[in-house]
RNA sequence: GUGGACGUAGCUCAGCUGGUAGAGUCCCGGAUUGUGAUUCCGGCUGUCGCGGGUUCGAGUCCCGUCGUCCACCCCA
């Protein structure tokens, strides 16, 4: 028995990251007035084909497709905006409308695995809808930048294209083609491929036999349309004036069809080959490629798996707090009164983290298992304790001694003492 | 999809040129039958990833397969 490949368990040991991230991106997104909403994993295969784009590789060769038995063709959905896109304009939600969604979730590929790529891994997209200018990029770009100064990550850096219209993507593209048909000798393999489905993605190749021909080819940013070019500006001015660090790379391209003007993608050089953690750009033209009116749209992905381990990286605490106390009992008759005991502590003291001693164990190892917990406090209850009517309570932490407490005063005296024990602790 | 490295106890790993598996840790019990660390004593856990082949004999050699990791491709 074994998960599948590609798809993994977040075991507890790892759950505090993951945690973390969500609080920190649900609070910060509310304070940037986006607000969430859930989306199916499963599409049908056409919205895909159509939004992302029928020569891309996650459409050719990545997505996880298959029929259900009324002979639909059904596709786990490899990204986010998609879906999110269909649902706005299935729901109505554009009517002249402005939007500010996020979404969160699994995300499927089939893709060969290796660290900070997995055939299920999970995205939290922000998508806005229905704005046109520079600012909502420019916030955006902002908002990322802000969550990592929450989330101690430093080892992040931005990078940022205009792709232009995709009239001006166009003529462009034309004109990159005719240069590297000229060069045609020197292309690769795969890079003849692209000649014919997706030729910016050439200028991405890392092979070094390529690199004049590459270096010399006509570049993107030199052919945007005069208000792409205005639009990029702007945006770029509002960077600067926030304070916000970019590096212009004319090579950003991104591997789905439907961006147009602003793209962006946050790198870090903490993760070895796998180093885009947050990416996205303008989509100004697929609502309405998708039967929606034409709206234009921005929105970016993040990877939760590749955050997660630069939130680790980072030293963050990420553990569960211990317990505050460790109940320890003994004897027939406080087995019996223990839980009636405690659940009544938990009525008053709902704040209090209380761990009973299940499972039995002599006194020596559920003084172990207590000492373990990281439990300030422990609480022990014997049948000597029950025939007096109190409980005994013994510090963990410090050498402070034992004491007594009336079972009715226990509600009283707890928080008082774990207050004591916390601050002895830190004044030690 | 391509190339390479690796896969032995829950965890970290040892196992020489083939002779039927070991250490540390963890966990449990005892020394101390109502008190945690340390120490000492004792105990538990293995289809050696899986399948096949060579051999008298395979953890060890060969082939296949699955998985992990690294790089390419691509992407979050």
């Amino acid at each position: 028995m074994q998960a599948v490949r590609g798809m993994n368990d977040v075991l507890p040991e790892q759950i505090g990251g993951w945690q973390l991230l969500e609080r920190v991106t649900r609070e910060l997104f509310a304070a940037y007035g986006f607000e969430e909403m859930r989306v199916p994993l499963v599409e049908n295969t056409a919205l895909f084909k159509r939004a992302i784009g029928e020569f891309t590789d996650i459409v050719e060769k990545e997505m996880y497709t298959f029929t259900d038995s009324g002979g639909d063709s059904l596709t786990l959905r490899p990204e986010g905006t998609a879906g999110v896109v269909r649902a706005a304009i299935t729901n109505g939600l554009l009517r002249g409308a402005r939007l500010k969604l996020w979404t969160s979730g699994p995300m499927f590929r089939h893709e060969r695995p290796q660290k900070g790529r997995y055939r299920q891994f999970h995205q939290i997209d922000v998508e806005a809808i229905g704005f046109a200018g520079p600012d909502v990029d420019a916030e955006l770009i902002a908002m990322t930048a802000r969550l990592w100064r929450q989330l101690g990550i430093t080892r992040v850096k931005l990078k940022l294209n205009s792709l232009g219209t995709s009239q001006s993507r166009r003529a462009y593209r034309e004109k990159l083609v005719a240069y590297f048909r000229q060069h045609e000798s020197v292309l690769d393999a795969d890079s003849r491929r692209r000649l014919e489905g997706n030729p910016l993605r050439i200028l991405d190749s890392k092979n070094p036999e390529m690199q004049a021909v590459v270096s010399a080819a006509p570049l993107l940013t030199d052919h945007l349309d005069p208000e792409s070019r205005e639009h990029f500006d702007a945006l770029c001015a509002m960077l600067a004036a926030s304070g916000i660090d970019y590096v212009l790379d004319p090579r950003l391209v991104r591997g789905l069809d439907y961006y147009s003007r602003t793209v962006f993608e946050w790198v870090t050089d903490a993760l070895g080959a796998q180093d885009a953690i947050c990416s996205g750009g303008r989509y100004d033209g697929l609502i309405n490629q998708l039967g929606g009116d034409a709206t234009p749209a921005i929105g970016f992905a993040m990877g939760v798996e590749r955050v997660v381990e630069l939130i680790s990286q980072a030293g963050m605490p990420l553990t569960q707090p211990p317990p505050d106390v460790y109940v320890i009992t003994s004897g027939e008759r406080a087995q019996r009164n223990t839980l009636a005991l405690v659940e009544k502590i938990r009525d008053e003291l709902p704040q209090v983290r209380l761990h009973v001693n299940l499972g039995g164990g002599n006194f020596k190892a559920q003084f172990r298992r207590a000492d373990k917990s990281g439990a300030p406090l422990a609480l022990i209850l014997g049948d000597g304790e029950f025939e007096r009517g109190v409980a005994a309570l013994k510090p963990l932490r410090q050498e402070t001694g034992q004491s007594e407490c009336p079972l009715s005063e226990l509600t009283a005296r707890i928080p008082a003492i774990l207050k004591d024990l916390a601050g002895l602790s830190h004044a030690g």
